[in-house]
DNA sequence: CCAATAGGGTAAGTAACACTTACTCACAAT
DNA sequence: ATTGTGAGTAAGTGTTACTTACCCTATTGG
């Protein structure tokens, strides 16, 4: 797992060979097959174990807030932090396993599934209590705070821009909760 | 192109083989490499073809709409519109093409850019005249925007799930530009 | 009128790749 | 002493994207 990691920084996930992987792990080819599936159970695995950390950050941070608005400003910072300080996590959960059904079977997705249903909650919860709009969608709302999360990381991972995390949440942020009309 | 766009339909890319598209097409697998320089170019000239007709189609939408916020809520309904009606095409934008870094250098990916700047331009024109609010930065409310249509659609095209078009697009409109906090 | 050219098309390859098989070795438990 | 097990390997195999060398037919220019 560490020199596919090592590798995926370097190229995209269908230009590493089996071969390559085994030598630099040194290993041999059949040895991979011991431990994975397949190549792309390989991918799989690291996208769980990182995103497992990820989930377990960003829940405490959710504890520290106590306004709906405030938990949401987290996850957008946290969000986008993770995957800016992460770029072969990011590479592969946002690019490179959405392609292939397989991915919606395996468990990192099922823990995709838990983090979504834990920030319905949130919004729920923030339109119970009066702090969102009463018409607002949960779903729709979540996809547009997510989309705009993952657009936003798309030019660093995919070209290797840089771009300023504390800027573009609070940009963000500040177009879903107030609204970018005068 | 045809099918190509078939096998689309029902499989992903790397699980379509050159010889099924050769049978489907009712040629051999050599004459593919006598138009498309490899597998990956069918289906950026696919994407390419689609692109084109998406975008004449928009552009002359957006041309009947003032306002610059209306002009945006044409671009979100029409592209949700299309997205849908369209699902190879969605699938090969969405999923297909963006974990290769042939693509970026691709014609297909010059229209993207375009599309773009066109937007950019009309969000700058609505901060100019005063309808948005002036604090707002074109490039992150743009990335609001695109990331809250393509997730919107992600459901659709992996699960071939059915949304309502008029719900998500005036949902979506409605926390970007008046917000979701009450 | 006929020869040259070129484009549409094919059959039979080839190299590379993901994955498998059948095996060895070390070592711990019964 | 024997048996089982997990780590590891070497040498495959089938499939797949892509190539090569060729054929056939139709237009076009001298």
């Amino acid at each position: 797992m560490n020199s596919f990691s090592l590798l995926m920084a370097q190229k995209d996930f269908h230009s590493i060979t089996t071969a390559e992987i085994a030598k630099t792990a040194e290993v041999t080819e059949g040895l991979i097959y011991k431990y994975f599936k397949d190549k792309k159970d390989l991918l799989y695995q690291i996208l769980n174990e990182h995103f497992f950390e990820f989930q377990a950050k960003i829940e405490n941070r959710i504890a520290n807030e106590k306004t709906c608005v405030e938990q949401l400003e987290v996850i957008i910072f946290s969000s986008l932090e993770s995957y800016a300080a992460n770029r072969i996590f990011s590479k592969i959960l946002l690019l490179e396993v959405r392609n292939s059904l397989d991915f919606f079977e395996s468990g990192a997705y099922e823990m995709v599934r838990k983090y979504t249903r834990t920030i319905l909650k949130i919004i729920e919860k923030g339109i119970e209590t009066g702090e969102l709009k009463p018409e607002t969608n949960p779903h729709i709302l979540w996809k547009v705070i997510l989309g705009a999360i993952e657009h936003a990381c798309l030019g660093e991972i995919i070209f290797g821009r840089e771009f300023d995390i504390d800027e573009v949440a609070t940009g963000i942020a500040n177009i879903v909760f107030n609204g970018a009309k005068a």
